[in-house]
DNA sequence: ATGGCACGTGACATCGATGTCATACGAAAG
DNA sequence: CTTTCGTATGACATCGATGTCACGTGCCAT
């Protein structure tokens, strides 16, 4: 209780009047002691304020109850939520978590991992930056990879269809008669927005069309850059009539560029959804790329490996999304001035 | 799979044939070594891939240099961008941190905060819950308060004047003619919560009204809650013409609410930003309440009393916000019905 | 020459908890 | 009455890194 923290379990077990082993049996829910020496040490537990040091119960054992998660950024809405699942479901089991993010930068996911790595998690859920993941081969600890493939790993992954939903949203948006059709997407040394880009093309060249590069802003890493992005693009001469947004948070900036001039007549579908898009006007249509289900289902995993289990280590999951139609995906092609004319 | 991490210092320390000991001078950048044996050293470090077992080093320092960081959710994103920017500072200082949220729960913070304690944690950052952090006052790791006064420990936080911001805001409106002025808040076991409902109140006296409890939308503890309340305040007898919300997360769901029954008429100043706030029709006035303003100072704290400088420990630091109109908190009271009839 | 000193080095104990193995005891089996 | 066995317990080594302290060497000042 009012105690400065130098309580080790040696003083338990002499207050208790036995040595640490059995102290340590009790705090560990052996059943080899007797029910006297476990009341007399969970009293001294009790009354001391007694509290394991894990350090030196993890360096001893080899190996933490703690599991490791590692994000880009935990800024994006779309990593925080996914955190907050695993934060929930790690909880209902009893077990914490240790969060690291990496900026987006290879070099320092790489440290965080090894640092991950070096405090001896029981797991780790990754999910991958831009990095090279060789360094991971070879160890022993289950880790379960998110979202995307890592390079240099083979190994099952939690993620979407990314080319195939991207090709669906465009497709979409094609089928309202749109044809020039802008894509924002991150940069393209991330999996995901290759994937996604490519769906983009597979939708246009079904159309029978030729790709527009001068249509496809590439390496809009935040909010702010493809808002920059989208305003210059709209106010160059022959400007889309729709928008593909390949990331939840580069969606923010389009819809932003989009209302601040005015050109909410442009469509729209994000990939990934967002806090107050169905609010905007026009609501903004969305494949609903949820952070939690992919969270959950990767938990799963990394519990089931944690138990000893590794059959499905090697098949990736595929969580389908839905297209949610809300308005901005729904809007028609504007009518073009020389026509009016 | 093939080699488990069982590089040990001792390992490189014999391949470079030399004590551990000398081995661990090299790796703490120990001057005292003599540069043909630090040379070799780490050649076999880098050859060997050593890296330090964290576990053995705290258990032996008694004190790790990672930081613990403790939020009530990850997924709030006042608390996300807190987070972000926290880590940020720690990087550049090559300090790792520890996050663990605690889902709102007394019980659940107290366990994770022991659980960092537990981990020999350099210092903590803070946004307190609820709880009682009595229990904490013996401890000697460095520790900063963030957002709320922690209960039963004296110490100095960093936050905001909820109070006297909370009135501001309320008179803002009050000066484009409303009286009617509905309040939306979390929970009042929470100290901001308290101190904003008496800002409001304080606004309301000066103005020579009477504080009218069904105005008071109280416990909405996450957006879906405040979305619901404010229907049914909306959809009441007598409806308010305009809304304080205390709390961005509850701004969101008022902003539903408002928006999705298309009462957007009605004036609204959110405590705290959100994202797409100001390009909402209208757009939404808010009280910049700006976490990484926050984070910035607590972590200076923090590292100043990392270095030993415990100075100003008991002093709060209040930073002050601004108050950005955009439209939604400048709406003038509608026209009754009765005065049109 | 020699005592002092700085410097590079390593043997050893230590941090706190726990795995291994041995032991003491009483009960059941022969 | 002895052997066997199960149960409760503790002595001790151990996990890996590092603090303490002592030692040996070479150099300088006396």
């Amino acid at each position: 209780m009012i105690t400065s923290h130098a309580v080790r379990l040696s003083d338990v077990a002499e207050a208790a009047g036995t040595s640490t082993k059995t102290a340590s049996r009790v705090i560990n829910g052996d059943p080899r002691v007797s029910s006297a020496t476990r009341a007399r040490v969970e009293a001294e537990v009790e009354r001391l304020g007694y509290r394991v040091d894990v350090m030196a119960r993890t360096l001893r054992r080899g190996v933490d109850d703690a599991i490791g998660v590692v994000v880009p950024t935990i800024g994006d809405p779309f990593f925080a939520s996914m955190l907050e699942e695993i934060e929930r479901i790690a909880l209902e089991r009893d077990i914490s978590i240790l969060i690291a993010s990496n900026s987006r930068d290879a070099g320092i996911e790489r440290k965080v991992i090894e640092g991950l790595l070096s405090r001896k998690v029981a797991g780790m859920v990754i999910a991958p930056n831009a990095a090279d993941y060789t360094f991971l081969r070879t160890i022993r600890t289950p880790t379960v990879f998110l979202d995307r493939h890592p390079l240099g790993v083979e190994t099952g992954v939690v993620l979407v269809d990314d080319f195939a939903e991207a090709q669906r949203a465009v497709s979409h948006l094609a089928s309202f008669g749109h044809r020039r059709i802008a894509l924002v997407v991150d940069e393209l040394d991330i999996e995901t927005s290759r994937l996604r880009r490519a769906g983009y093309h597979a939708s246009i060249q079904e159309l029978g069309l030729e790709v527009d590069e001068t249509l496809e802003l590439i390496g809009c890493i935040d909010a702010a850059q493809s808002e920059r992005r989208t305003r210059e693009l709209m106010s160059s001469p022959n400007p889309p009539t729709a928008i593909f947004s390949a990331r939840s948070e580069t969606s923010l900036g389009v819809v932003r560029a989009l209302h601040l001039t005015n050109r909410t007549e442009i469509a729209l579908v994000s990939f990934g959804d967002f806090v107050t898009a169905d609010i905007l006007k026009p609501a903004i249509t969305v494949l609903d790329h949820n952070p939690r289900v992919l969270a959950r289902i990767a938990m799963d995993r990394l519990l089931e490996r944690l138990d000893g289990n590794a059959e499905n280590e090697d098949q990736d999951v595929i969580v389908p999304l839905h297209l949610i139609p809300r308005g901005s995906g729904e809007l028609p092609v504007p009518v073009k001035r020389e026509e009016v004319a």
